[in-house]
DNA sequence: AATTTAGATGAAAAAAATTTTCATCATATG
DNA sequence: CATATGATGAAAATTTTTTTCATCTAAATT
């Protein structure tokens, strides 16, 4: 991996982690890069410099400070961690062009889905939450309708990594899963609504059982969510050219990806048994 | 939205349609940007220059070709789009921050990938793949595997906006569904790679029964893209932090979303019979 | 308290990269 | 065949980045 070009170093992330090393100017710098990321991309050092009311020969410094070779390395690292919204020039929609824009606005609807998310999510129930899976015994997924195959989806997944996990599509084998979990287990229970029938019925008798429980849902204030041990929450928006549920999906599966990718890092700092 | 700063032109979406407007030159210069993207952020306009033996002012007028205010503008936009595996040379992580940093990774790798896919899409294949699910008899979905999952969430969607839509997830009965499929029906086999040794056989099956089929896979040159009728690619990056194929899932769906919006969108239109 | 030293900073110079200008060439057009 | 148009490269001009050097500040040492 070392010297590797096209390799690209974690900017934000080491802005983060180095920011209470930095000096008085550097921080400015810091503060300046970590509140609007986007802004620095198109600007020129000193530009920057001058913003800041400081010698451009500092800006420099810190890009190398943070471990880049310069400014406009820095630049380009930045630029591929942030996020910038795709702009659209479409002058004028020709018939024709119905499918290629409805296909732009349900990517796009998934795109700041995605970003909603992030912005919004809670480390300290992700936290949590992975600490259940990890030491959990087993982990059960829970759904209904869309999301019973999301539930499978994330037992699928999860299984592949090594984990004990499963899911039921039918309605009355969760029921029966449910009602066999016990202290040890872990249950994750998807719903866009946080508040189908089926689902709260079964929450209900997980609950009884003492297991874990984390709620993977659109409404915080949803009955699953507040029954809960964690409830985690995925921000979507309705479209008029979807049924409801649909785009929830996708965050719904970044999330389960999410946890996935942590637990696989800690299953490698593990000492193998 | 017009002269907003922040955003960014889609650049190897802008490249890729205007191909064949290309001179000689900027052909080998476009050539050399779809190839490898990931090389040209790292360089200067003199390097690339010298790559291609062409002049500095030839790449630069490239970029101003194709929309943007120079090569710097061009390279930011182009690391942006492009999937740069992140180093993680962070010398210390607090254990705090890991699921952050992970669970933002995921986020931003899935927002890319759909970006990345929403701009190499060929609007005229998802033309003809709506025509042919528009008026076919019924769909079918195929895939193994996590992809195997996919295709019964798409049966799933296609079957609650009222079409004949289904999907086996054993590959057995896959095999006897793909030998009943007819001329009228429409196969949607979902691969990431492209190349399950399952699904090809499968098919093989579809293709002897002379139903119309459609590939949803990350990778053109596949055996499974050059034996469908329409092949539809998802744009995905592999990452270190998730096994393979794990992230394409959100380009398929979301790709399959965009679908079913199209063909809500027609049916609305249809006089109700 | 005075002196030294190390690191931080800015100003200016140097170098590098980008952009513009201009001349030339090829190709198409009348 | 002459002319116009657009593409290209070479070189100049400009801009941006990087380096160098001098100064300043604050901590450490005497």
């Amino acid at each position: 991996m070392k010297g590797n070009q096209t390799m690209t170093q974690n900017c934000l992330g080491t802005i983060r982690s180095s920011y209470s090393k930095f000096s008085e100017k550097e921080k400015k710098i810091a503060d300046y890069i970590l509140e609007k990321p986007e802004t620095i991309i198109h600007r020129t050092i000193n530009e920057v410099a001058d913003d800041l009311n400081i010698a451009d020969a500092t800006v420099f410094r810190f890009s190398k400070r943070i471990g880049f070779k310069g400014f406009q390395a820095m630049k380009i690292a930045l630029a591929s961690e942030v996020i910038t919204p795709v702009r659209s020039i479409q002058e004028e929609i020709t018939e024709e062009d119905i499918e290629k824009n409805l296909t732009e606005k349900i990517f796009k609807l998934n795109i700041r889905s995605l970003q909603n998310t992030l912005g919004s999510i809670d480390n300290q129930s992700i936290k949590k939450a992975i600490d259940l899976i990890q030491h959990a015994n087993r982990i059960e997924f829970y759904g209904s309708g869309l999301s019973s195959i999301i539930a499978m989806n994330a037992s699928f997944k999860f299984m592949s990594i090594g984990m004990k996990a499963s899911a039921c599509m039918d309605s009355n084998l969760q029921t029966i899963s449910a009602s066999n979990l016990t202290k040890n287990d872990v249950a994750i229970i998807i719903s866009h609504s946080g508040s189908n029938q089926d689902t709260i019925t079964i929450l209900k008798t997980i609950n009884e059982t003492g297991a874990k429980t984390i709620g993977i849902t659109s409404s915080l204030n949803s009955p699953i969510s507040l029954n809960v041990d964690i409830a985690l929450y995925t921000s979507t928006e309705e479209t008029e050219n979807l049924p409801a549920g649909f785009s929830s999906q996708i965050t719904q599966l970044a999330l389960i990806d999410a946890l996935c990718s942590s637990i696989i890092k800690i299953k490698k700092k593990l000492p193998q048994k």
